[in-house]
DNA sequence: ACACAATATGGAACCCGTTCCATATTGCAG
DNA sequence: CTGCAATATGGAACGGGTTCCATATTGTGT
């Protein structure tokens, strides 16, 4: 059944669309439409249409009068209309897991930004782990709601998307061979983080890396680290998240229980959130920050430049990330065919307070 | 010439419409429609759109038919027509001055929800500033794009909105008669901030306060809490912030500016991110919080949480104000006349750590 | 003066569903 | 068996633009 809308809710508001509405017999207060117009101007549609489209030829004069019946009506060109006769809408559907997580806000900001250059709207879908919200947000491509989706959504079943042969990018993970994705060098952001904490002298590193469920480039920074923190001598302690949690919550309740499990370290690695509650609480407990514990985070949002001391942080390029799957959506759209074509940023380094000596 | 889209780049993406698509004709790309589902089910189009929306009779053998045509032919109704008939996109437009404003995120998060549930989708535009942006989104509802707007923008001239007769809902600021405002009792909330800081002993506050240029609610809380300040015989030292800045370099430039001034106080009020950046000086110049200088933040968003020590707030029930604007502009689409009706909302207070004695 | 291009215009067909109306058949009460 | 409601179906008209084609007029070169 699945070319049924299925939520009841969405069918409760549209349904309601009965309302046939009766032109010009009787209520006026009908909007003004192209005819309307083309009737006042004594004028064809079509010059009507030309004029609006700036297309064919459309005589001085002409132009004149339509201008006036155009003022007079108070006409505005229905972009229903217009969609529907250039299968286009000139949205674009933006999948996050989570507003709340800075990274995906920022992202999102810069997105905006980015669309709007390009004169596309941005739809915002922010799943909140429900993977049919994800499965809807997909389903408005084949409805031609929206021209193309980026999605940063890490929860659908890969195959759903391969099905869809519309405009998608990824950010982030791989979800097969034709749809192009856009990420940072997480293998050179994870050398990064070890080669700062081991350099400030660190022996025993906490390190909370995300769950192994889905292939996502973003592991690499995991291994990585790992495997530079053991050329370097240095133990770490593996804390495995949860997948697909990014709320506060969750992370301070993984915060108290490592504190509750009187885990011993003098280092921690982590994403933003989670590194910046972790040391608030390393502060509630009286030890000095970098002093007798050090940091680095992940990400390099703004909330790292918010806390005393600035976190230390191994910063993706967000707004890079945003202006490249806009880019290639953008692309998408235009049918050149750049599929397959994987962007890789380059991380880097932002100096706080929390690891120096 | 108000009646043509004026940025180029949105002519650039969409003018572009000229590939005419032919159906059928040796291409065999095109996507299947009602009539080829009609045609492959032999049945009438009618019959097809009856059972699609389950509307009028079909009888259990034609809907097998169908059912198995749709299937083969992998048929997806095109919305854009349907939206056209009904003259509806189930779109609201939310407007909000920039997304780094953690009191927007979460206000943003809220809203999607919420317009989810109402089964909308959310169109989300930050203005950054940018007035001919907010324009151009008001003109949307004109253009049949969206079916209402949601603005928590305080930029654009009134009147351009009195102008628009279609359902706009305003979050914290007065757009004239017609348009319903969904606000916070901001009074009591400067209410509360100043007894708390003047119960704590402060003698002198640090008092961020927003321009007057724009007539909004939140004003109240300003002239209440310099008014409760008075009435305990605390001093205050008013900074008056630009109009419409919300973005962090900003507030750092403030709060660099009023340690050069070398102003002497022993307690803050701002707005969140205001007063986290002035804590967070404060503590660089090492001076003890809550000991030498408390604080209290106005909105009481995640990142007053997220700080050490832990802020006290005035929170602002966001959402709340989320739901009231969803209900509104669900009313209003409805065509039910809510106009006038204005909701306000309680405050709270946030007990953190920055203002115990 | 003639041919042909450039300029101008109206209107039909189309985009793709939805609804209404005309028509047909079946079921059941009187 | 007649009459009328309920069931069932096809298709035209519609929503509001866009584009193409047929047609007309003006301008230009020879």
């Amino acid at each position: 059944m699945k070319w049924q809308v299925e939520r009841s809710d969405a069918c409760r508001y549209l349904k309601r669309a009965g309302e046939r509405y009766k032109k010009g017999e009787g209520g006026e207060n009908s909007v003004a439409g192209i005819k309307d117009v083309a009737k006042k101007a004594h004028v064809g549609v079509g010059t009507v249409s030309r004029m609006l489209n700036d297309s064919g030829y459309v005589a001085v004069e002409t132009r004149k009068k339509i201008e006036i019946a155009m003022k007079e009506l108070d006409y505005t060109p229905n972009e229903l209309a217009r969609n529907l006769y250039r299968k286009k809408t000139g949205i674009i559907a933006v999948l996050v897991p989570s507003v709340s997580n800075p990274f995906f806000v920022e992202f999102i900001d810069y997105v905006e930004a980015e669309l709007y250059d390009y004169g596309f709207k941005m739809m915002l879908c922010s799943t909140q782990q429900e993977s049919n919200a994800e499965l809807e947000y997909l389903d408005m491509l084949k409805r031609h709601i929206v021209d193309g989706v980026i999605t940063g959504v890490h929860s659908l079943d890969v195959e759903e998307y391969k099905k869809v042969k519309k405009p998608i990018v990824a950010l982030d993970r791989y979800l097969g061979e034709d749809i192009p994705v856009v990420a940072v060098n997480h293998k050179e952001g994870g050398r990064l983080a070890a080669e700062t904490l081991s350099a400030c002298g660190c022996k025993c590193v906490l390190h909370f890396r995300g769950a192994i469920e889905v292939e996502s480039p973003y592991h690499e920074r995991h291994y990585e680290f790992e495997r530079c923190m053991k050329a370097h001598g240095v133990r770490t302690i593996c804390y495995e998240l949860e997948w697909n949690r990014f709320d506060f919550k969750y992370y301070q309740q993984v915060v108290r229980d490592v504190f509750a499990k009187g885990l011993e370290f003098d280092g921690v690695f982590g994403v933003d959130r989670l590194a910046i509650e972790c040391m608030n609480e390393t502060i509630r407990s009286h030890k000095k920050v970098p002093r007798d514990v050090k940091f680095v985070s992940y990400d390099g949002t703004y909330i790292t430049e918010m806390v005393e001391p600035k976190m230390t942080a191994i910063v993706q390029p967000i707004e890079g990330l945003a202006k490249e799957s806009v880019r290639l959506i953008h692309e998408l759209i235009g049918g050149r065919c750049y599929k397959n074509e994987n962007v890789i940023l380059d991380v880097s380094l932002q100096t706080g307070r929390t690891t120096t000596v």
